[in-house]
DNA sequence: TTCATGATGAGCCATTAGGCTAAATATCAC
DNA sequence: GTGATATTTAGCCTAATGGCTCATCATGAA
């Protein structure tokens, strides 16, 4: 899942698909990249869950996948509340500690 | 930086770490793994910018870095932002067609 | 039908990731 | 100074990544 986001071509895939849907042919022009290397990073995104893609006659459309930014959203959000409620920790500690020594 | 973010030992390395300061040996544990191969994950959270050390006699102590989180979180809030615009957008159109329809 | 176009399949290649072992280094504790 | 402890270096191995070309397939347009 953040495998995908590990490559600036795929960031810059979904940075476009936040925008709206796109066909592949239409993703791929800014991209200085063979057609079938292109690809392999659609299916890829698609795999991991980031996007879902719809063949309709010759033209496959991507759609970006809300659920994925959840589950990274979720992970960081751990991250954060941990280290915000150890940082809690510490501050309600330093204050502990400066009372006492006030009271010294 | 996301790259980072694509293993499971290193994720579990950063869960630990938000939970406080540890030595290489103490994250190791953990892990059925070399030392050799666990460091060279240690020398990527550092220089993927996620964790800090500092070598004291012979132990190597980590220390999360808060700034990578924040960075992580810029992105996909960016991300969020697009997308959530661009739902907005299609609201707002669906209401004003709705409208007209019930206009005629 | 024939041709152009959008997407794919197959397979090659160089680099990187992520694991290992074996040996070296640097402290710390006696 | 000897031995145990905590890393670290060097180098090897396999599989996965990210790129390429060439050949194919399927569909839309003339």
């Amino acid at each position: 899942m953040f495998l995908a986001l590990a490559d600036p071509t795929r960031r810059a895939v979904l940075d476009r698909l936040a925008e709206g849907p796109a066909s592949v042919g239409e993703l791929a022009r800014p991209f200085a990249m063979a057609l079938p290397s292109f690809m392999k990073h659609i299916r890829m995104l698609e795999e991991s869950g980031w996007i879902a893609t719809r063949k309709q006659g010759r033209v496959r459309t991507c759609t970006i996948q809300r659920r994925s930014l959840a589950a990274a959203d979720a992970w960081l959000g751990r991250q954060r509340a941990v280290w915000e409620a150890r940082t809690d920790r510490l501050e309600r500690l330093v204050a502990e500690l400066q009372e006492k020594e006030e009271r010294e």
